[in-house]
DNA sequence: AATAGTTTCATACAATTGTTTGAAACGCAA
DNA sequence: TTGCGTTTCAAACAATTGTATGAAACTATT
């Protein structure tokens, strides 16, 4: 076995292919044509293609959620077990726009994957897809130890609506840069993240906004 | 040609196997089965799958883009010219949200397809897709004439991230619920898009919100 | 060197896909 | 009714997909 070069070729070349072109559009004689193998290493070495995906899938979670739970230890470690609500949002955040945005050169392959799985749900992932909801209460316990007199569904839509703004930032960045004529930077990463993160805190920590619409207005005129 | 039975059958057929399993998941063949149709009669009528789908994004896409400027007519009307920046972002998720939350019949296909094709970047999608950006301008548009003042890069910034909840509620709804344990409740409608347009108008209209952040403590100790 | 186990390879297979075909059925004016 | 354009249909087509096969090549232990 000693370094099972072919086996880390496939993954290498399929999480690169994914990434880019997402699941539905790559075949296996597109992975095995970038990894420089045969036809049948992938069955040999997977069993099949849904292994192949489950096991990318399975590693990748569990190295992006690492890096999040680390930086999230770190802060809560810096505020002495109770962290600012900001920094635990960057922890959530952080990672996965920082290896989908920026220079093309220096995204990685692994966060792009990441957002390919969350867009694409490709029935072997499907099935895995239940741990990440434990690794969103760790950070949600962690809201809850910042904002302790915030209501739970709150928290929970704070989480929610941060993840939000991260991945579909993240999706549509295209979009994004044609509209405002090139004039929002989606290549300054850190200030992307800033401004998710300060999205999200509002939400949770201004208090009753009293910006009465005009929605309200003419519902109240009319009774 | 008189009420053209068999091309309208495929159209509803298509829209709601597309709306339920996404375009890779749905072959011909199933929507022929669901329409009760001929296998060519697709061939027939539209020429091709592509040019299905074609017709079904750009019909559906007029649908919604009708719907939300109507809206956001109303708000600019009875503001006298200027709406109020909450009922401009109502104008823009409202109908979306509406359509494909609620309790489960009453969610309308139309609005789910328009989610689907949001997220299955299909090629014949992709080439007509850049009309949502004319639109998208005019919302731009207003969200300047409520608020003169705001820098255009942060009213862009607050445009995205507005569809980035609505979008991102849609699409993991399922997730949302099982982790806050169905304490947040996605069938009240009118509750989720007052979250959404409050979240976005917070952080167009806040001023400086001089949350100092951990990390942002341990970086000026560092110096 | 001989052998047993592992890995690679070209090739074939079965299933599914969108599309095409040509005849049959239909609708309707003359 | 006849005739003609339109629509439907069963069947076949070509291409692509993931997977399986059996022989060849390789590796390493004896």
């Amino acid at each position: 076995m000693a370094t099972d070069q072919t086996r880390t070729a496939i993954l290498i070349a399929a999480e690169r292919l994914y990434a880019e072109r997402g699941f539905s559009d790559v075949t296996l004689r597109d992975i095995v044509a970038e990894a420089n193998v045969n036809l049948a290493a992938v069955n040999y070495h997977f069993g099949s293609k849904d292994e192949l995906i489950a096991e990318l899938f399975v590693t990748r979670s569990i190295a992006l959620n690492r890096e999040r739970l680390r930086e999230l230890r770190a802060a809560e470690d810096a505020g002495g077990g109770r962290a600012d609500i900001s920094d635990i949002l960057r922890a959530l955040v952080g990672p996965i726009l920082r290896g989908c945005l920026g220079p093309e050169n220096q995204r990685s392959a692994v966060a792009q994957f990441m957002i390919r799985a969350s867009i694409e749900s490709v029935p072997p992932i499907r099935r895995i897809k239940n741990k990440e909801i434990d690794h969103l209460r760790k950070f949600a316990a962690a809201m809850k130890r910042a904002l302790p007199e915030s209501s739970e569904v709150d928290l929970f839509w704070g989480l929610h609506f941060a993840l939000a703004m991260a991945h579909h930032t993240i999706r549509e960045s295209e979009r994004l840069t044609k509209l405002s004529d090139g004039r929002c930077d989606l290549d300054d990463v850190e200030d992307v993240i800033a401004r998710v993160v300060r999205g999200a805190v509002l939400g949770l920590t201004t208090r009753v906004p009293a910006a009465k619409s005009q929605a309200k207005v003419a519902a109240r005129e009319a009774r």
